[in-house]
DNA sequence: TCGCTGTAATACCTCGCGAGTATCACAGGC
DNA sequence: GCCTGTGATACTCGCGAGGTATTACAGCGA
C-alpha cells in the first residue's frame, strides 16, 4: 500500500498546522475522534510516526515535517488539476476546447508593460481569451502552483522563480519615492544606506508570507494606501522605475544607485504544454 | 466538492492511458463496471466531459487532456510525498531524523565529477549518507519529480531542467567517440555536418521518452554495449568530453567544434529546504 | 438479414470503512 | 481532592466502492 488519499493528505495538513486534533477537526468539518483515527491509521500505513503526542498538544517528528512540505506541494497540484480541468471544460474535442488563459499580475503594477502585452496578444491570429487576475504583492506563485492562474507576471528578485519556466521580459532600476517637499526629494539620486533610516520617513512594509517584517514604517496592504501615506509625507517606498507611471505631483522619485535590478518575467507551471500559453510567452518575449 | 481522490486520479490516468476501459480496470485490478461508475461520477463532480466514448473505444476530449497531464503532476507529487515521508521516517524528533539523501545520477556518467563530490561532501563535519542511485539516460528528471531521488547530477541540455532549482558545476565541449582505426580518428577536430552521414559509422541511437529515434544505428541501451559496439567498429557517438576517463584503447575521441556545448548541474526539487540538501549542494558548487 | 463479437453502461447486491456519539484515560492546575 | 483540556477507544450506522450478471449498441462477416 504506497498510496496516499487526498483526504488523509487534507486530514493531516489540517492537523500539522493546528497542532490540535479539536480545531482541526472543526476546520475540516469532521469530528475529533474519526480525525484522531484517520492519522493513526495513516502513521500505521506509511510505517512512520508522524506526530509526537505529548501530554498537552502534538508536535511534529522530522518525517511528519517532511509530508507536511511535500504534501502541500501534493495538495496543491491535485487542486490546480481541478481548477484547470474545470477551466478547460465545457468543450468537445481538443480542436473545440474554449481557449482561454489566466495571467496573475500583482495589483497595479505592470500597467505599461501589461497593457502593450494584451494589445499585442490581442492583435494575433487565433489569439485565444487572456483573464488578468490580481493578485496580491508574492501571490502570483502560490496562485500558479494551486491552478487559479496559468500564467504570471513576476518580479524577480521579490518573487521567486523557482520551479516555474519563465522567460525574461525587462530590467530596470529601482527609485525611491518620497513626498516631493521632502528636502531628499531634491536629489539626483539616492544609495540605500542613506534611505535606510532616515528619522522622519520610515520605510513602508509590506506583508510577505501574510507577516509583517519588523521596523518602525507603517504597515501597507495596498498601492493606494501607499500612495496616500507617502503623499502625506508619512513613509517612503522603493520601487522599480516603471512605478513613475502611477506616481501624483505629491510625489518624488529618485533613483537608486545601489539597488539591486529588477528584472520582469513571463512564468508559467514548467509541465504546461499549451498552445495558447506558447502564443502567449512567444508575443511577450517579442515585445 | 472540489477534491479529486488520488484513487479517481489514478482511475482516470489508467483509462487515459489505455483508451479503454476493460484494460484499463485489468490494469488497476479491479473489475470495468465499478470503473466506468467511478468515471462518470468523476465527470459529474468536476462538470466535465472527460471521455469521448465513441462507437468503438474511448478518445480524451480537452479537458481530458488537461486532467491527465495536470494529474500526471499531482499523482507524481502524491508519490514523492509518500517515498519521501517513508525515507525520513523511523526517527524521532526533527533532530534526531536519519540523514539520508538520495542522489539520482545517469548511470556510468559523471564518474570523475561524482567520485570528487562524494569525497568531498563525505569530508564535511555532519555530512550525511548519500545513497547514489543510477538512472536511465533520461530518467532523472522522473525520479526527482516522483521522489524516488531527493537531487540529481543532470546534463543540459540533454536533461529539463524545467520545475527543478539548480546550480551549475562545470561546462564542457563535446567529442565524437570513434573506432581507433578509421580514418576520421586521425583528424584533429571534426563538424557536426562531417559525423552526420558516415556510410560505414552510423550514429548510435539512445532510447528517449521509452523509444528510439529512427535513423540507421544501432539501438543502445547501455555505455558497455556502446563502447563494445564502437570498439568493434560498427558505430560512433557524440558524448561529453569527459567521456575520455572510460575510453578504451580501441577508442578515439576527436573534438566537435560546433557541437553544443554541455553543462552539468546538480538540480532538486524547488520545494526542498532541507539543512542536508543546502550541505550537498553548498559542497558541489565550491568544488 | 441475422447472429457474433467487442465494447461500455446498467441493475442489483454486499460489506468495509468513514463518520458520528458517548465515553474513557491521563496530565496539569487551582 | 476536583475540574479542565486533551487525545484515544468503543460502538453503531449508513454511504459508497466494489463485485457479478446482464443489457445496449455498433460494426462486421456470412
Amino acid at each position: 500500500m504506497d498510496t496516499l488519499e487526498t483526504r488523509e493528505l487534507r486530514y493531516f495538513i489540517a492537523v500539522a498546522d493546528e497542532l490540535h486534533f479539536g480545531r482541526a477537526a472543526e476546520r475540516l468539518g469532521i469530528a475529533q475522534p474519526p480525525l484522531s483515527r484517520a492519522i493513526q491509521q495513516l502513521e500505521r500505513r506509511l510505517g512512520v510516526t508522524l506526530l509526537e503526542r505529548n501530554r498537552r498538544g502534538v508536535s511534529l517528528t522530522g518525517a511528519g515535517e517532511i509530508l507536511l512540505q511535500e504534501g502541500r506541494a501534493a495538495l496543491d497540484a491535485t487542486t490546480a488539476a481541478v481548477r484547470r480541468t474545470r477551466r478547460a471544460g465545457g468543450a468537445g474535442s481538443p480542436g473545440e476546447s474554449r481557449d482561454r488563459l489566466v495571467l496573475a499580475v500583482k495589483a497595479g503594477a505592470f500597467h505599461e508593460l501589461l497593457n502593450k502585452l494584451l494589445d499585442a496578444y490581442a492583435a494575433e491570429p487565433g489569439a485565444a481569451e487572456i483573464e488578468v487576475l490580481p493578485s496580491g504583492m508574492c501571490e502570483q506563485e502560490a496562485m500558479l502552483r494551486d491552478g487559479r492562474a496559468d500564467v504570471a507576471l513576476m518580479h524577480a528578485p521579490f518573487n521567486s522563480l523557482a520551479g516555474f519556466d519563465s522567460v525574461e521580459l525587462m530590467t530596470e532600476g529601482q527609485v525611491a519615492i518620497l513626498p516631493a517637499r521632502h528636502p531628499l526629494a531634491a536629489r539626483k539620486s539616492l544609495s540605500l544606506a542613506e534611505i535606510a533610516d532616515v528619522p522622519d520617513l520610515p520605510l513602508a512594509r509590506w506583508p510577505s508570507h501574510d507577516t509583517y517584517p519588523p521596523g518602525p514604517g507603517p504597515e501597507i496592504h495596498d498601492q493606494t494606501q501607499l500612495a496616500h501615506l507617502i503623499a502625506l509625507g508619512r513613509t517612503m517606498a522603493v520601487y522599480p522605475e516603471s512605478a513613475r507611471t502611477w506616481l501624483w505631483d505629491e510625489h518624488a522619485a529618485v533613483p537608486l544607485s545601489d539597488a539591486p535590478v529588477v528584472t520582469t518575467h513571463i512564468a508559467w507551471p514548467a509541465h504546461s504544454r499549451s498552445r495558447v500559453l506558447a502564443g502567449l510567452v512567444r508575443t511577450a518575449s517579442q515585445l
